[in-house]
DNA sequence: ATTTACAATATGA
DNA sequence: TCATATTGTAAAT
């Protein structure tokens, strides 16, 4: 049972997906705007939706988001939540390499894997892939476009060359 | 069932 | 500077 709802932001529409365990998806701004899925929003997806507009909108803004709704990533495998966990360790305005990432998760050979983890993110900017640069603190890479990684860092104030 | 490509990086030539 | 091994996934073959 799935509820997707679209968030308005100064940075354009985003589009929640819900799971009945929270928060499963978060797509950045589609040019065409997507058919919005109305039906009935179960109140609980309400009360979810109001705090994943308030974080999105923090995020945004440059600023840590103080709660966040409950998150499903029950679709990742092993790995893959293991790395999103220590996503969401590091503090906005904060960056790390993808080799700290992995050492971080214990698999420190694993740096490439974890890009590849990165980028199956479901929910950016709420998991900051976008916080993680390469070892010389190049941007490297980023699926949603890098100008979107590029955006975010800046408005966090991290600089990249 | 194998091979290839990826949002990497350390190492050795 | 360039080639390569490493690691987890997904996609192509």
């Amino acid at each position: 049972m799935n509820t997707k709802i679209v968030i308005p932001t100064s940075e354009g529409g985003f589009t929640a997906h819900y799971s009945e365990h929270g928060l499963a998806r978060l797509d950045f701004p589609t040019a065409r705007p997507e058919a919005q899925s109305e039906k009935e929003i179960p109140a609980q997806v309400r009360r979810w939706h109001r705090l994943t507009t308030d974080a999105l909108n923090d995020a945004l803004a440059g600023r840590a988001p103080r709660v966040l709704p409950p998150l499903d990533l029950s679709a990742g495998t092993e790995f893959q939540r293991h790395v999103w966990s220590a996503l969401r360790r590091i503090a906005s305005g904060r960056t790390r390499s993808y080799a700290e990432v992995a050492a971080e998760i214990g698999k420190p050979r694993a740096t490439r894997a974890v890009g590849g983890a990165c980028g199956a993110n479901p929910i950016p900017v709420l998991v900051p892939c976008h916080r993680v640069l390469a070892a010389n603190h190049a941007i490297g890479g980023f699926g949603g476009g890098l100008d979107w990684k590029r955006k975010l860092l800046a408005r966090e104030g991290i600089e990249v060359r």
